[in-house]
DNA sequence: CGTGTCATTTTGTGATCACAAAATTCACCA
DNA sequence: TGGTGAATTTTGTGATCACAAAATGACACG
C-alpha cells in the first residue's frame, strides 16, 4: 500500500525545514492542510479519519495531528464519535437548512461591513478570481471551483478586519462544504449560476442593499436550489 | 507552591474511576472544567494559561489538556501567541462592539426558534433558575450570577435543538465571559438589571416578538451599557 | 541606580510507548 | 453455504521523554 486514502497532497515525505520553522508550524501545516481538504471537499462525509492514517499521509507524527483534529471537531467541522472515531459529519436535511440560513444571516452582514474597507485593488482581484470560477464551471472543475468561490466570498469578508464573525462564517464553510462537493460530483458544475458579478458591481457602486442581495442570491442559488437534493435522494 | 492560580476546583488529585471512563473521558472532564471557568471568570484576561499548570491542577498528564486548549482556541476562547504561548484574549473595544453585534444578531434569532419547544417544565426551570439570579445580584455572587444567566440563556438556546447556531453562540459566550466578568469585580452586580421576568413572560404567552425584545434588552442591558467602562479605563 | 549579559528554569512541541477498546479478519462449525 | 465465535489488527488515549525556544532571575558592570 503505497498511496493511502490521499485525500492529501501528500508531498513525498518532504520534510524541508526550509520554511518557516517557528513555533508550532508542523501543527499549522497540518490544518492547513485539512482545512483546505475540507474546503474543496477531498473529505468525504461520514468517512472516518484516523489519526495515523492523516499523519502517515503528511509525514508528521500523530501529535500534530491529534491537536488539528480536536480544534477543527471544535469548529464542527468534524465529528467526534462516542467511540472516538473521527468522521466528517452527515449531512442532514435539518443541519443543511440550519447551516443555509446560518449564512444567511451573518454573511450579508459581515459583507456590508467589509464594502467601506474594499479599495479599487481589491475589486481587481475578485474581478480575477471570478474570471477563473467562470473557467471552472465551464471545465467542470468542482474542485478548483469551491477553492475559489471560498477565496473569493473570504478575500470580501476579510476586509472587515472582523475578528468575531469571521471565524463563525469560517466555522460554517468547513460544515457545508464537504457535502457540496458531493453534491457538484453528481449534478455536475454546470448548473451553477455565478453571482458574483453583481456582488462586484456593488462593491463598485459601494451599494450596501446590492451587496446585501448579491451575497443572498449567490448563498441561495448556490446552496438552496440544489440543496434539495439530499431530501429525494437519501 | 501548594496551591497553583486555582483558577480551576481543583479537586486534590481525587481520580475516582467510579464515574464514567468511557473513551475520552478525561478530556471531556478537562474541557468541562476549563469551560466552564471561562464561563464564570476565574480566568483573568490577558493572563497565560500553562499546560502544564493546568494539568498539575486537575491531576491529569498534559496531554488532554493540550487537545483541549487547541479546541478553546479553534473557538476563540483562548488565544495562541505567536510563541506558543496561550492566553485568554484581551478585551478590545472594537472586538467588544463585535461580539455584542454578533450577540444581537444570533441569540434573538435562536431564542424565537426555541420558543415552539419551550413546555410548561421549562418555564419553572428558568423561573427557578431566575430566582436564584436574583438573589445572586442581591448577594453579588458574580461567578454564581455568570453562572446561572449562562444556564438560563442556554436552557433557552437549547431548546431549539440547534446543532449549528448553537455552538456559534456557545463561541461568543466564550469570548466575552472572561471580560464581563472583570467588569462586575470592578462596578459590582447592583447595577445588573433582570430582564430575564419579561423573557420568561414572552414564552407563557408565546409571543415571538416579545421574546426577542426581551433577549435583546438582556443583552444591551447586561453588556451594552457596563461594557462602556472599557473605553474609559484602558 | 539602571542596564545589559548570562545561567537557570519554565514551557510548548513533536515523537514514541503502553494499553484498552473497537473494528476487522478469518477460521470453524452447524 | 451462511453465520458465529475467537484471534488479530487497527485505532484512540493518556503518559512520558527529549529538545529547542522563550521567559525568568541573578549578577556584574557602567
Amino acid at each position: 500500500m503505497s498511496d493511502r486514502h490521499s485525500a492529501l497532497t501528500s508531498p513525498p515525505a518532504n520534510d524541508r525545514k526550509g520554511a518557516t520553522s517557528s513555533r508550532g508550524a508542523t501543527r499549522e501545516q497540518v490544518d492547513a492542510a485539512i482545512r483546505s481538504g475540507l474546503l474543496t471537499g477531498r473529505f468525504i462525509p461520514g468517512k472516518a479519519v484516523t489519526i495515523r492514517g492523516l499523519a502517515t499521509d503528511l509525514g508528521v507524527s500523530p501529535m500534530p495531528v491529534r491537536e488539528v483534529l480536536q480544534r477543527l471537531a471544535a469548529e464542527n467541522a468534524l465529528e467526534v464519535k462516542s467511540n472516538g472515531r473521527v468522521q466528517v459529519p452527515d449531512m442532514t436535511p435539518d443541519r443543511f437548512d440550519e447551516v443555509l440560513k446560518a449564512r444567511l444571516l451573518l454573511e450579508p452582514e459581515l459583507a456590508e461591513r467589509s464594502l467601506e474597507k474594499l479599495s479599487k485593488r481589491d475589486v481587481k482581484m475578485l474581478t480575477t478570481i471570478d474570471d477563473e470560477i467562470d473557467q471552472c464551471i465551464i471545465s467542470g472543475d468542482a474542485e478548483a471551483y469551491m477553492r475559489l468561490n471560498h477565496a473569493f466570498h473570504f478575500h470580501v469578508y476579510r476586509a472587515s478586519g472582523s475578528k468575531v464573525l469571521l471565524p463563525l462564517i469560517d466555522s460554517l464553510w468547513l460544515q457545508f462544504a464537504p457535502f457540496m462537493r458531493t453534491v457538484y460530483g453528481r449534478v455536475g458544475t454546470a448548473i451553477l449560476v455565478d453571482q458574483h458579478k453583481e456582488a462586484i458591481r456593488a462593491i463598485e457602486q459601494r451599494d450596501r442593499d446590492a451587496l446585501r442581495d448579491a451575497i443572498v442570491g449567490d448563498i441561495t442559488d448556490g446552496m438552496g436550489l440544489i440543496g434539495k437534493e439530499i431530501l429525494e435522494t437519501t
